[in-house]
DNA sequence: GTCTATAACGGGATAGAC
DNA sequence: GTCTATCCCGTTATAGAC
């Protein structure tokens, strides 16, 4: 038996994830989690806070694990590794609770209030270590074109996640979002290959060539 | 003198593109317009419906912009042609009305029902000749890597437009999303490296290397 | 065409019985 | 801790004066 507090959770996770935060009311939540309305804001203060729970309870796992895997790659990760490290965790993990898999898109998306007050609060230790490793293993790449390129980095990830339900509608079946560990593959060629690449600002202005 | 439907389709557009649209409403719009709130229902029969003006009239130049690029390439653009011809009238069109360009990220990332009925049915066929020309470029490329490639460079894209305005206070003032052109050509540089990438699953299969 | 007033509804939050 | 009833607010949409 599931207690209260984590049927409210489990469907406020589920259904913000689909339909958004604002969308999506606290009697929505209720009737689909078969509880009372009341204790949305006896477990929870409030609607907002509720948000912050469910984002917080998904967000620290991953952060260990990307952690995790970094140092797993010893002190001097390729590029390779370090994108691994970053993608793997939050796209993997996801099998037991596909619902948090938009969820987290729909989080990345929405450069809202909360957004500071919740999310940069937890992703920016980690974001500066990933930066760092990308520092070492890219040591000729300007800062300013490395945090370019963790954006783009981080742009696809999100996609990939808030997309991944209806994919292969869009696709007519082509692309199969169900295998993780395939686009975890796919997205770590495409993306390293990126970080590898040439700078082109600085060639812009060596003018010639 | 600007007229009512259009103050309000201006307005709509800064809105949503601030908020989003489940979290504006018709006062918030009609207040910062100055105009009166029934008007909205008389220019538009509904808000879903003013959703639609609003994203309508910016897809279709940003989609012609794009056909117009690519056609300006030749029959075999480069790789790197067809992402910046992608990428660019996205951006760089934005200029006079730098409000849409959230707005466009806002959309691209709001996997919901309207898009389904607004949006694939404005960017179905130009993806459709953006695919074709990447087919064309990379010959060796499989469909369905194709296709995934194409996805992650519409999350990078998308990511910029969103997170443009926090992303200098995100980066310690760094990254400057105001030279459009330099984000157009660290995109294009970083992408197009991604398109060039050996494909991953592939040499996992023939597997010894 | 424009504006005011209001209807009809659904939202979050709370008080209080159990 | 749980449930019911209710308050109060903001929302969309409409009706009708001007």
């Amino acid at each position: 038996m599931i207690d209260t507090k984590t049927k409210i959770l489990d469907t406020a996770e589920k259904l913000f994830a689909e339909n958004g935060f604002a969308a999506t009311s606290l009697r929505d939540i209720t009737t689909e989690a078969a509880v009372n309305l009341g204790a949305v804001n006896y477990h929870f203060q409030s609607k907002d806070c509720l948000i912050d729970a469910v984002i917080l309870r998904r967000i620290e796992p991953v952060n260990r694990r990307r952690i995790e895997m970094l140092d797993a790659a010893g002190p001097d990760p390729t590029v390779e590794q370090i994108v691994e490290a970053f993608l793997a965790p939050i796209i993997i993990i996801a099998q037991p609770t596909p619902e948090w898999v938009p969820l987290v898109g729909r989080i990345l998306s929405t450069p809202d209030l909360f957004l500071d007050r919740v999310f940069r609060k937890h992703l920016a230790a980690v974001s500066q270590r990933f930066s760092e490793a990308f520092a070492k293993a890219l040591p000729d790449l300007p800062a300013e074109e490395r945090l370019w390129r963790m954006h783009f980095m981080a742009g696809a990830m999100t996609h990939v996640l808030l997309w991944s339900r209806i994919l292969p509608a869009m696709t007519g079946g082509v692309c199969d979002p169900s295998d993780r560990k395939a686009v975890v593959a796919r997205a770590v060629a495409f993306l390293s290959a990126g970080f590898h690449a040439p700078v082109a600002i600085e060639t812009a202005c060596r003018e010639g060539n």
